[in-house]
DNA sequence: ATGAAAGCGCTAACAC
DNA sequence: GTGTTAGCGCTTTCAT
């Protein structure tokens, strides 16, 4: 008997058809809004199921429909400030759409991913979202079945596969437009790791604008670490051999706040002498900063609510495939305030 | 026909029992390790399964079993800063134990909380865990049924319930023991709002500590906001009354960032001049500041773990009840490294 | 318009 | 040891 199992009973559709006095089908198709019900019957019923608190097992219905309406959401990067908005817009767009998110952290360690991806394809999830920490590309997850499988703010080696990226490129054309139109000439650029193809293309694109403007990078981008000390260090180096410097632009939020530091030491105002932007607008760092940062946001929400529409594009059988990239915009600040140079 | 279901259709037991040449039910008892099976039989079953890549329908098996091992992770916080450590302890606890994690935002929107929770109950999850930003009480979870509820970070009104916290009083007190053992005598305090029950009890605890050396609080605790701004502007107002001031506690390491610049403005010395401690333990922050603050850690990973431990004996039938503090630690950095004052 | 019956995939009694 | 049967909760033909 039922009596003896583990988990708490809860009421069924049986026993919603006891109390409305008709049998579990009718009670399925009143609740659903399939088939023909009479009106009455149909307020008879949901009164019924009302009053005795009954909500149907989605499982039951998903063992019988072969979906689950969820998806699994994998993350490399231990939820760091990257991928944490990605995930929030894509469970926004998802929960808007009655799925429910699994939430796993593969701590960029690939048994656990794998281990990850066995389970979740055990509770037949309807596709995935994996999401990481770089641009970098990442190798394709193995899902062997015709689960759809999307790649967030991380893009697939396989260029065949479904990415939503930040556009890298386009957060280095926005800076340097930005400061073209402020008239500054003799511009800077520190960033991180070069072998980070964020850092990459924001250099790229940096480059590429100011070319164009006819006042090229000063000195070439500094590639260095994503710590306000290399901020620091990198810039004393500028201001040591471009002493005519007059705007800076920053692969991320922290290196412009080590990058203010080092300009304020050095006796630089921000920004009559020198225009300074970030990249992030991390919000409490960019505005804490002495002046507040202007700062490239790169729509990593937008990154995730994205993601999840293909993903359920590509559940609702109309897969995508290459990468995509997403607008970035940028958050003017006091420390690009209009205000010419010298 | 099962051919003309929506869903993608997979090896099932019977796949398996068919070129194993057993039963059904054999199949399940070999795979599960249940009943008595003869090793060969059992041999040929497994190398069957594999050779169809079969993997069993947990959902199939929730609906029998009643319980589908997964637990709902409900954050009102927009993920900010506080609840992600804490949720990404709870799904390393959870995850490790063959629980799937779903999660969800509900953006501190009672209605949303409540569509989450009745989506969750349909799907059967075996309980929740319902976390925030701040150390304030919230209303309980509605979950009228016998489904566990722990609180994490933020907890219930309801003294009764189970609630896993931070413990704010003891960081206070680490933070002042530290500093009196350093020799330091002329202590202030900033901190957030004083709404923040994390701001009142961290400073009754810093109380504590300094009345028992006998080297009272200087002034009073600063109740402020929680920016830089305000750790700028308190460090001011604390330095023209006391400018003997040999220390300073802020309730946030982005407070303490904004201490250090006013304090540098001063011409005041770190931590030679002026010790100082932050909280939170924010690496990029604390780490990247000049010099790097030492800081409290308040042990929000540990906070989700013993949450997630909690839930599981609340789900194994033994419930806990009443607020748990986890205990937090001092991270030492140059802020406060020994030298005297003076 | 409603009921009876069969089935989704899996498991657990109970036979043999 | 292994097969058979029944049933988890829900949905959907197919009768009526």
């Amino acid at each position: 008997m039922n009596k003896e199992r583990p988990g708490p009973t809860r009421a069924t559709v049986r026993d919603v058809a006891a109390r409305a006095g008709v049998s579990p089908g009718t009670v399925s198709k009143a609740l659903n809004g399939t088939g023909q019900i009479s009106p009455t019957t149909r307020a008879r019923i949901v009164a019924a199921a009302e009053e005795i608190d009954f909500r149907p097992n989605a499982l039951a219905r998903s063992v019988f429909e072969r979906r689950s309406y969820t998806v699994g959401l994998i993350t490399t990067d231990s939820f760091e400030r990257f991928s944490v908005p990605v995930m929030l817009g894509a469970e926004d767009a998802l929960g808007a759409g009655q799925m429910s998110v699994f939430l796993c952290d593969s701590r960029d360690d690939p048994i656990r991913e794998r281990h990850y991806v066995e389970v979740l394809l055990g509770r037949r999830v309807d596709g995935f979202i994996v999401t990481g920490r770089t641009s970098n590309e990442r190798p394709p997850l193995h899902v062997d079945r015709d689960v759809p499988v999307v790649y967030a703010l991380t893009p697939s080696a396989d260029p065949a596969d479904c990415s939503v990226v930040v556009d890298d490129e386009a957060a280095g054309r926005l800076a340097g437009d930005h400061l073209i139109r402020l008239g500054r000439t003799a511009v800077g650029h520190i960033t991180g790791p070069e072998w980070f193809d964020a850092a990459r293309r924001r250099a790229a694109g940096l480059a590429e604008v100011l070319d164009a403007a006819g006042h090229p990078l000063l000195d070439k981008p500094w590639y260095g670490g994503w710590t306000e000390a290399w901020g620091r260090q990198a810039t004393q180096i500028l201001l040591r051999s471009n002493p005519d410097l007059d705007a800076i632009y920053c692969g991320s939020d922290l290196l412009a706040r080590g990058a203010a530091d080092a300009l304020r030491d050095a006796g630089r105002r921000i920004p009559d002498d020198v225009a300074l932007i970030g990249t992030d607008n991390w919000e409490y760092i960019a505005e804490g900063a002495r002046p507040p940062l202007t700062s490239i946001d790169l729509g990593l929400g937008e990154v995730g609510r994205l993601a999840a529409r293909r993903l359920l594009d590509a559940i609702a059988g109309q897969p995508h495939s290459g990468v995509e990239r997403v607008a970035c915009h940028l958050v003017a600040r006091a420390s690009t305030d209009e205000s010419g140079p010298h």
